[in-house]
RNA sequence: GGGCCCGUAGCUCAACUGGCAGAGCAGCGGACUUUUAAUCCGACGGUUCAGGGUUCGAGUCCCUGCGGGCCCA
């Protein structure tokens, strides 16, 4: 054989399966190969909206074109009955020798199940009132080389489904329905927003300090400048440099980088929206978010009483509001007293088999007691309000309570959806919050905030009193589509190099089979 | 990081206390002129994740590694 060894990429090149469909694709490509375009006039969802009412065994006169991918195929003496899948849905095709000829016939025939064709013909009914198109015409337009998973238990595998998302896409309708009701959020999100006059911006990803939140930034270097930079971990002090430039009301929605481990809740790279609006607080973003949590569930779900992980989940306004330190003193029995030693929050926190780190003051302490003992125990949409200082350095401090900050967290079936502040907007203070968490980094917290100079000059020339909120986009998307992990609201979740096993030998793919990238 | 579980045909899954590696779907050949996961008949399809060990004999037991899942931290 002269042929190329390596026309299908990997180890299943020689496959039977694979073998006899490249062999096709040889003959298509001799015969002159496959159309650069085909002009569609109908989808499958348009014409069952359209035909929905058609009886049984009618035709229409209605010729369409119709273009997707070939499912399934059932034959039937003479006849043949496919399926074929459109970006709206399924639509049969009635191909009958009489009508499409033999010719025609013959081709559709050699088609496999995954080939991408475009379709003519009449609209109509079967006998059993399938609404089918009665195809006069059919034109391969690009072959499966590989044949599809099970048509019945689609692809279950979870990590292959991560990994080959257009498979999984292609025959599981629940990730389809995912992909599209995850588009729909954010576009909803984006007309909530617009409607009350925010516009939305663009900050900078790639830095070369990342800062705005407590995580760990990924390292990366430009080659030009010889610079180390930064991915960003927020963009919240980027917004906030816009509210000081007079824009008022501004959101992004990006893409967000955080290095720390994958697990049902977090993958490294997630989307947030944080929105910012000048002369408003906190009250105010309570507000949004409340109504966009309706909003969004009543587009997606027509409802705001939800379901959740076979629960009922109520997220109907106004949300239960509850103080974080009200919450923790109710868990532990006792109220939490800012102003006593620490050594006695530190003794409450240890017989609640919390643990705190020596360094730790009243507000971490109170922290790590509310995240062990009370958030895994909220279910319907709470806003947990009020954090203590020490561990929110960029809100403002309450206006009733000096330990405290107005600042809030929506709390939803045990995790954190959204994290809003009452800005800080005194750049003394500001200073002063940086420096404490400078402190607490050479103490050995290494999930303090660094110090932004430049974001504190840009703050010298006055911050209007701001309302902002960072809201995680995919976990809304979990909620409102009832998934729960992740991976399954991500197309592309983090994952692992594919490897490859060889005889006594793994190799990671990417580093097996060359690609353009590595030319 | 710790515990438990999993990795078998392209896909979905079986295989008892160790004893010839199976089925359905897909693919191939055939029957069937209105099917709906069509149905029926036939033949085909395997490095049981990788490496090592125990054994007359390993998918199964042991060790190591890789990958994955769930729970916990």
């Amino acid at each position: 054989m002269s042929e190329p060894p390596d026309e299908v990429g990997d180890d299943q090149a020689d496959h039977p399966l694979v073998a006899a469909r490249l062999q096709r694709h040889r003959r298509s490509i001799a015969d002159g190969g496959y159309p650069y375009r085909f002009e569609v006039t109908a989808t499958a969802g348009d014409l069952h909206t359209r035909f929905a009412e058609l009886a049984p065994g009618q035709s229409t006169g209605e010729r369409v074109a119709v273009a997707g991918r070939l499912m399934n195929t059932r034959t039937m003496g003479r006849l043949v009955f496919g399926v074929l899948q459109d970006g709206s849905g399924r639509i049969q095709l009635f191909v009958d020798p009489a009508v499409i000829g033999d010719t025609g016939f013959a081709a559709f025939a050699d088609l496999d199940h995954g080939d991408l064709i475009g379709s003519e013909g009449e609209v109509m009914t079967t006998r059993r009132g399938e609404l089918s198109v009665r195809l006069d015409r059919c034109q391969l337009l690009a072959p499966s080389l590989r044949p599809l998973p099970d048509k019945w238990h689609g692809l279950q595998d979870v990590e292959l489904r991560s990994r080959r998302r257009y498979l999984d896409l292609m025959v599981n309708e629940d990730s389809r329905r995912v992909a599209f009701d995850r588009a729909r959020i954010i576009a909803e999100l984006r007309r909530i927003l617009t409607e009350r006059r925010f516009i939305e911006v663009e900050t900078p990803i790639l830095l070369t300090k990342a800062t705005g939140a407590l995580a760990r930034p990924f390292a990366t270097h430009h080659h030009a400048l010889d610079q180390p930079m930064q991915l960003r971990i927020a963009t919240e002090l980027y917004l906030k440099r816009l509210i000081i430039g007079g824009l008022e009301r501004v959101f992004e929605i990006g893409r967000i980088f955080r290095n720390e481990g994958v697990d049902a809740v977090h993958n490294p790279e997630f989307t947030m929206l944080e929105a910012y609006q000048a002369y408003a607080d906190y009250t105010d973003m309570a507000l949004l978010v409340e109504e966009m949590v309706a909003e969004l569930a009543m587009a997606v779900a027509g409802t705001t009483v939800l379901s959740y992980a076979g629960r009922p989940l109520d997220a109907t306004p106004p949300f239960r509001r509850v103080r974080m330190t009200d919450a923790v003193a109710e868990v532990v029995g006792e109220p939490i007293d800012f102003d006593a030693p620490v050594e006695i929050t530190v003794a409450t926190a240890r017989r609640h088999s919390v643990d705190p780190a020596p360094h730790w003051g009243h507000g971490r302490i109170v922290e790590a007691m509310f995240d062990d003992l009370v958030a895994g125990s909220i279910w319907e949409p709470t806003l947990v309000m009020d954090y203590p200082s020490e561990i929110s350095p960029l809100a403002r401090t309450h206006r009733d309570d000096p330990h405290l900050t107005e600042r809030f967290e929506l709390f939803v079936a045990g995790h954190e959806y959204a994290n809003a502040f009452s800005e800080l907007n005194d750049v003394m203070e500001q200073r002063h919050r940086f420096e404490a968490q400078a402190a607490a980094r050479s103490a050995g917290d290494d999930e303090a905030h660094a110090i932004d100079e430049d974001f504190l000059l840009a703050m010298e020339y006055g911050m209007p009193p701001t309302g902002g909120i960072g809201i995680g986009v995919d976990r809304l998307v979990m909620l409102l589509t009832d998934r729960h992990h992740i991976r399954e609201v991500i197309l592309f979740p983090t994952l692992k190099p594919e490897v490859i096993a060889r005889f006594g030998d793994a190799v990671e793919k990417d580093r097996a089979t060359p690609t353009k990238g590595s030319g």
